[in-house]
DNA sequence: GTGAAAGCGCTAACAC
DNA sequence: GTGTTAGCGCTTTCAC
């Protein structure tokens, strides 16, 4: 076996015409072949197949695209990767575009507006057929409004229902905030708090907020104390203090807006020598998996990331097929996991998948 | 404000040759200006970006890329997004990216070789100029194969030193996992096992294994008790059910291949009425977030992620520029991380990175 | 059933 | 400094 000679520059891929000389038909051939389109004879087809094996030939996306209109590319976007829940609505994402052909295309926001343009129209520039993502605020989105203006059809993720804007697969992020007051006030708890990321980063925190806090009123209960912190890099310490510093000082019962930034909080309540949940009790939001192997287990609302995003795949791709699809919003269940010792399946609160029609877009 | 006139059909994003003709200027102008390559005259430039504005062009990476040979998309190939240790490498290989100008394309294998062939032959298909993965094995992998027959450079995360194939980034697996075992002997435990992913599907826990093993029989220890599980969906209990089962019994002293087995284990030890580390031992490895706010911490072996997902992007990154660059491995230093209260800033082990030019390749 | 040819949107010679 | 033009690799009429 001997060094082959080296090449003068980079050799390029074989290319479709590569394929039809030594096979020794035309071009059109073998697209035809390649792509089930138009008939074939069986004599040339076994031809083209053996040359596409011997050359190894790998059909260019690039030109495919480029002269058919569609890419078979689907963006996505979503704020961070630090949070578990977003890698989950991914995971279900690619499973469901893979099954159909699709391709990802990959962009970060950080929770941010601005990049959120960014990410979106470097994805843009691949021509995606579609895009799935999670934006801070449907309503003023300048992403969403460049994506509307390109006609690129896109289905949001964990965002709040929006008029006007395409349609979104979640939960139902008020009601649920409402049952984790109920909660709380069934346990007993009259001083209320809430953790919360920045409630301009992230239209579902708010939400969240807006059912915890009526839940909590229709209770009966005082006005829970409520703090912001950063999503990247949440700093639970300085909120403890300034709820402590507050009236009526430090919560018996925290939510906090989602299960990363609730077991950032166990710890910081651990370094004041408060146990969860024997001093303080605790709620997530989310049901990231390694939320039930804390010990005690992490109480959340566990919303089913995977199938969401899997949902939001499979809508974008009928999108992409019907002429005008208008799908409307997908509101899947949540269900409360409670801290308790290992909880056996627990039970869907808000009962069947709601799918509403949009009126607008 | 009137409804527009309905489409016939979906309206064309405008062309470099739209923005040409507004401008009253030709396309290489057009070309030139948004590329920089190419003096333009200032009152030309004007009225071009004048054009661009007005017609909200955004140039079209797939005919750019078709043309230039260059797609500024780069590969992205992990096992799983359920394990958090991938996403946090991406985080670090997106941020580097998206600094230089690329945008990812992105594909899941599943621990799988055969997965690993397809999604390479997905991602190589959109001509990504480079890729950035973690395999099952390098030694035969298929997936490398390709990615070598098309002349596509490309970076290993994560997997082992491996010659003949490319650079790769990561830690010295074999010394973390014999520190792991002099630090079971340091503690006095007699009795190790190790449950680790499957063998098969990851070159660096057998990597881990083999040092675990030899620093065990280094201590003077007896062979510990080893238990294959799968990475997707791990059965702690049965493999515990088995080393309880065999001779000695359930080891005092557990090595789990990852952070998030060892949680699991924590899981199904817990189930056993075992606490950990009180009645076992448990240390994992990678470093994931989440274990420093378990309670008590999960004892770990940290590798920087982030770091390594950024550095092999960089190596890419440089790959792609210079004619022929040949990058050695890039093995950087874990540290541990032990159990014990919230421990400060932990204290490398293994020093300076080491660089290590190919021999081969 | 098969082939010739016209572009998809862009960059990069190459003229001027 | 600016324009013309030839493709990049592919799909898709349109003839035959």
């Amino acid at each position: 076996m001997t060094d082959p000679p080296p090449e003068v520059s980079r050799p390029m891929s074989p290319t479709i015409r590569d394929v039809a000389l030594k096979a020794g038909v035309s071009v059109a051939s073998v697209s035809r072949l390649l792509n089930g389109t138009g008939r074939v004879g069986a004599e040339t087809a076994a031809r083209i197949r053996q040359a596409v094996e011997d050359l190894g030939f790998r059909p260019n996306g690039l030109g495919r695209s480029l002269k058919s209109q569609r890419s078979r590319l689907i963006g996505v976007m979503i704020p961070s990767l630090a949070n578990p829940v977003f890698a989950d609505a991914v995971a279900g994402i690619e499973t469901a575009a893979r099954a159909a052909g699709f391709t990802l295309l990959f962009g970060v926001s950080g929770y941010h507006a601005e990049e959120e343009v960014r990410a979106v129209e470097a994805l843009l520039a691949y021509r995606v057929d579609g895009m799935i993502l999670t934006v801070t605020a449907p309503a003023g989105s300048q992403a969403l409004d460049a994506l509307e203006a390109a006609r690129v059809p896109h289905v949001l993720v964990y965002n709040q229902p929006t008029p006007g804007r395409a349609p979104t697969v979640t939960v139902d992020n008020e009601d649920a905030g409402r049952a984790v007051a109920r909660h709380f006030a069934g346990l007993g708890h009259r001083r209320l708090g809430m953790i919360t990321g920045a409630l301009g980063g992230s239209d579902r925190a708010a939400a969240r907020l807006r059912g915890f806090l009526a839940g909590a009123a229709e209770a009966g209960l005082p006005a829970p104390a409520v703090r912001e912190v950063e999503f990247e890099t949440p700093d639970p310490d300085a909120a403890l203090d300034a709820m402590a510093a507050g009236p009526g000082g430090l919560p018996t019962a925290l939510f906090c807006s989602n299960d990363w930034l609730a077991i950032a909080t166990i710890g910081a309540l651990a370094r004041r020598g408060l146990a969860v949940p024997g001093d303080v009790a605790v709620t997530g939001f989310d049901g990231i998996a390694v939320g039930a192997h804390l010990t005690p287990p992490l109480a959340t609302i566990v919303q089913p990331s995977a199938e969401m995003g899997r949902q939001a795949a499979l809508r974008l791709i009928a999108m992409l097929g019907e002429a005008e699809g208008q799908a409307g919003d997908l509101i899947l269940p949540f269900t409360f996991r409670p801290s308790g010792p290992q909880a056996g399946p627990a039970s869907p609160h808000s009962g069947r998948p709601r799918e509403e029609r949009a009126d607008t877009m």
